[in-house]
DNA sequence: GCGCTTTCCTCAACCGGTAAAGTCCGATTC
DNA sequence: GAATCGGACTTTACCGGTTGAGGAAAGCGC
C-alpha cells in the first residue's frame, strides 16, 4: 500500500466549507454551548461530507488532557499468553475505558525497573494520562514514582502495599483461609499450597495468611512453595508433593492460578493418583478453564473481568479528583467442583 | 492522590537553562547534526536536571508522526482470556515495538463493524501511525478500508483474504493436510475436526484444506463442525463426535486451537474414553498448556511469539515503505507427544 | 584583506486544535 | 433613547514541540 499523503483534512477545512471559525467547529464537536441549532449541524455536515474528526494530537496538547491510560504487565511472554488472569483483566479495564472513550497503551516489561522508567517516560511524554499498576511487592519503587510524579494511578493491590496511592485489591487473606478452612472441614490434615512469585505483595499476604490458617486450624504440616506462576513450575511443585509417601504426602493442594492446578491435575494423573480420591486440589481465579478438565476443577472463585473494570473506574475517579478512593472489590468464593472431597481413609 | 498541576518543565525551560534556543534543544534530542558537542552535552545536563523528556504529543503534531500501533481484537472477552495464542501474539508484536520506542494501542471490539469504526476514527484523529490487522474473513470491509484511508497496515492472513494489504500468514492448508496424513499414517479412517469461528478466512481454509485431504487419501467420514473457539464449545463437539456408535466415531480428532483441545481431552475422560487408545487428539498453536495435560497433547505447533515480532516487523516495513512485503512465516508443524496413537483394533 | 565555505546556532512560522477575550447585534430595561 | 444584556460567533493567543530559512563567527585559499 503506497501511504499517498492524502491532504488531510483539519479544522480548518471544516470551517470553511461550513463558512464559519474553527472556534466554532471546536465549540460544536466538544458540546459547547455558544452555537446555535443550525450552525452546529451545517459544522457537522460539512465534517461529515469531509470525513473529518477531530485530530487528538492537537487536541490534548492544547487542552492538556490526555485520553490514554498506560498498563504495564511485568511477567516473562510465555506465561503471560497462559494466564487468563490478564486478558481477562484488560478486558475489564477495556470496558470500562471504552465508554469515556478512552484508549489502553499496554506494554510487556520484564522488571519493576523497567517498568519505572516506562511509566515515568509515558508520564513525562504526556502520552498517558494516568495508569493502572499491578502485581504490587513489597516496597515497590512504583509508589514513590507515582507520587514524586503527581501522576494519576490506581494501584491494584493491597492498601499494605501501595501506600498512599489510590487502591483496588481483593481480600486475598480472607480468600485463603476460606479455602483452608473448607479443606480442614473435608477432613483434609494435610494441605499444601503452590503459589505464585514469591516476590510479590500478594503472594506474601497468600503464603502468611495460609500459615495462620493452617495453625489456627492445628494442621499439622502446612507445606507452601513459590513459583513463578508457570504451569510448568506448577507440575514440578506438585511433583515433589505428591512423591513423598503416604503419611507426609498432603491430601489436599490449593493453587495460585488456574494453570498451575491443571498441571496438578495432569500430574496427579501421571503419577496415578486419583483427584479428588488420593488428591484434593483447589484452584484460583477460576477461568473457564476449570470446568474444562476432568475432573472439573474447584476453585477460588471471582470475577476477574469486573476487576479490572473496577480498577479503571477508580482511576477515572483518582483522575477527575472525585470518585471513591481505596476499596476492595469482592472476595473470590469457593466455588466447589469435582477435584475437592474428603480425604479417602 | 491529589494531582497538583507541578509546573511541568517544557523544552523552553530546558533551553534556557543551556542557556540555547528550543531549537537547539530540539536538534539535541533528535540526534541531528548542527551542534556541538559542548553544547549537545549542555543541553542533555540540563534536561537531565530538570528531569525534561520531549512531550511526545507535542512531537507527532508538528512532526505528523505518530509512533503508536493500533490493534483491535474481536472475540468476546470470555474466550480471549483462555486463548493463550493472542497474548503471545501480542507480546511478540510489543518486542518489536519497543525497539523502536513505539506503543500498541489495544482495544477489543466486539463486532467488525465497530473495529473498521475504530480504526478509522484511530486514524483520522491521528491517534495511530498504523494497525495490525487480525482475524479477517471472506470480504473483509477492513481491506476496503484500510485502502480508503491510505492507512498503513499489516494484514494478518491469507493473501486471498487480504486484498492489495501488505500480508503475513502461516500457511494453515499444508499444515492441516500435514495433521490429517500423520494421522492416517497411524492408521486413523476416521478423523473429525472440531474448527473455530466459521466466519473466519482461516477456518474456511482449514476446512476446505481438511477435506481436500481427507479426500485424497480416501478418508470415509471427514467430520468437521465450526465452533466459537471456546472450550465449552470445544467440549460439547467433542461429545457429540465421541457418543456416535464405534463405527462411526471417529478414532482422531484435530482442534482448531489447545483449549478445545484441553476440553476434549476432558471430555475423553468424562465418557471413560481412553486417549489415545479410544480417540487420538491433536491440538493446534501449542501453547505451554499441551505439556500440561496428561496426557500431554500432541499439537500443530508455530512460534505465536515469533509471529506477532514478524507482523510487527512487517507493519515498520509498510510504514517506512521500504521492507519485505508480503509472505508467509514458517508453516506450524506436526509436534507428537502423548494424545496422538495409532487406534486399538 | 577579501570573498567563500562550514560550523553552530537563532528565529519565526507552522502543526491542528482549545479557550479566553472580544465583537456584533437585536432585544430588554428604565 | 441611551444603557444593558445575552446569544452567536470570531479573534487571538497559546499548547510544546519541529523545521527550514537565515545569520554570525571561524576557517581557508589566494
Amino acid at each position: 500500500m503506497t501511504a499517498l499523503p492524502s491532504p488531510r483534512v483539519t479544522i480548518k477545512d471544516v470551517a470553511a466549507r461550513a463558512g464559519v471559525s474553527k472556534g466554532a467547529v471546536s465549540l460544536a464537536f466538544n458540546r459547547k454551548p455558544g452555537l446555535s441549532e443550525a450552525t452546529r449541524d451545517r459544522i457537522f455536515a460539512a465534517a461529515r461530507e469531509l470525513g473529518w474528526e477531530p485530530n487528538l494530537t492537537a487536541r490534548s496538547l492544547s487542552s492538556s488532557r490526555v485520553d490514554v491510560v498506560g498498563l504495564a504487565i511485568c511477567r516473562p511472554a510465555r506465561m503471560l499468553g497462559l494466564e487468563p488472569f490478564y486478558m481477562e483483566f484488560v478486558s475489564g479495564v477495556e470496558s470500562v475505558l471504552t465508554e469515556h472513550s478512552c484508549s489502553l497503551l499496554l506494554r510487556l516489561v520484564r522488571h519493576v525497573e523497567e517498568e519505572v522508567g516506562l511509566q515515568e517516560s509515558w508520564w513525562r511524554g504526556r502520552r498517558i494520562g494516568g495508569a493502572v499498576l499491578v502485581d504490587f511487592r513489597a516496597d515497590d519503587p512504583r509508589v514513590a514514582a507515582a507520587e514524586r510524579l503527581g501522576m494519576p494511578v490506581v494501584a491494584v493491590g493491597h492498601p499494605s502495599l501501595t501506600g498512599s496511592l489510590t487502591s483496588v485489591w481483593t481480600d486475598d487473606a480472607t480468600a485463603v483461609t476460606e479455602a483452608v478452612r473448607y479443606l480442614a472441614a473435608l477432613g483434609h490434615r494435610r494441605i499444601a499450597r503452590v503459589g505464585g512469585a514469591a516476590a510479590l505483595g500478594h503472594t506474601m499476604m497468600r503464603t502468611a495468611a495460609f500459615d495462620a490458617a493452617a495453625r489456627s486450624l492445628g494442621l499439622a504440616g502446612a507445606w507452601q512453595v513459590a513459583t513463578d506462576y508457570s504451569g510448568e513450575a506448577g507440575a514440578r511443585a506438585t511433583r515433589s508433593m505428591l512423591t513423598a509417601a503416604p503419611p507426609d504426602r498432603p491430601t489436599a493442594i490449593v493453587y495460585d492460578n488456574d494453570i498451575m492446578a491443571v498441571a496438578g491435575l495432569g500430574v496427579a494423573a501421571e503419577m496415578g493418583l486419583g483427584v479428588p480420591g488420593d488428591v484434593s486440589l483447589l484452584a484460583w481465579d477460576d477461568s473457564q478453564l476449570c470446568r474444562l478438565t476432568h475432573p472439573t476443577l474447584s476453585a477460588m472463585s471471582h470475577d476477574v473481568h469486573g476487576f479490572g473494570a473496577e480498577a479503571a473506574r477508580t482511576l477515572f475517579g483518582v483522575i477527575t479528583g472525585s470518585g471513591p478512593g481505596s476499596h476492595p472489590v469482592p472476595t473470590p468464593v469457593l466455588t466447589p467442583r469435582g477435584s475437592t472431597a474428603p480425604p479417602r481413609s
